[in-house]
DNA sequence: AACTATTTATAAGA
DNA sequence: TTCTTATAAATAGTT
């Protein structure tokens, strides 16, 4: 894709910035054609360093596909999810978190 | 890519499975490309309908990621990552799981 | 935000 | 399932 880069971190910030928000969207749309072709559940999330978490996930909520492993913490996400975006799951959605809110 | 299809729910098992695994490893590999090239911290999970689960991961393990929205079920993933994978975090990893592992 | 040259991903087919 | 290939999508650099 474009000219061949290697794989390594970008130094530059407007570049690395760029390049991050190109690639998000790709992976974004990626996840969610699978999650349709292959009728699967998928979720995906990323942080970045300056706090910004974006994430994706299909049909179950975020917490429903994450209590496969911690059964426990569903209630406990969903809680906090909802105070922090009025979107549904399904969605592309970008939230902005602030060290505190990392301590639930 | 290839012919154009529409994104729909693949009805045929065996192109749905070839499909998964094709677009499966695109993904993870994206996902690796995109936390090195922008330095940020990712994490993906599929859940496919068969019970198997795919996920990668970087730098941090799964569970510290999702203790910036779970914060008190990280011990508890951590625990129940150990015992299904000997596998380091930052690796592509694929464990799978039986429906009694969904209730920890 | 768009464009575009180039590389990568991938649907079919072998 | 693994490889090949024709074609579509992603994307690095540029404007």
């Amino acid at each position: 894709m474009g000219r061949k880069i290697e794989i390594k971190k970008i130094e530059d910030i407007t570049k690395c910035q760029v390049t991050f928000s190109k690639r998000r969207s790709s992976l974004m749309k990626k996840a969610q054609e699978i999650s349709v072709c292959c009728d699967v559940d998928v979720a995906f999330i990323a942080f970045s360093p300056s706090g910004r978490i974006s994430k994706f996930c299909n049909k179950r909520s975020f917490a429903a596909i994450f209590s496969g492993f911690v059964a426990l913490a569903e209630n406990i996400y969903v809680t906090c999810a909802c105070r922090r975006s009025s979107r549904s799951c399904g969605d592309l959605t970008t939230l902005r978190v602030t060290a505190a809110s990392h301590t639930i």
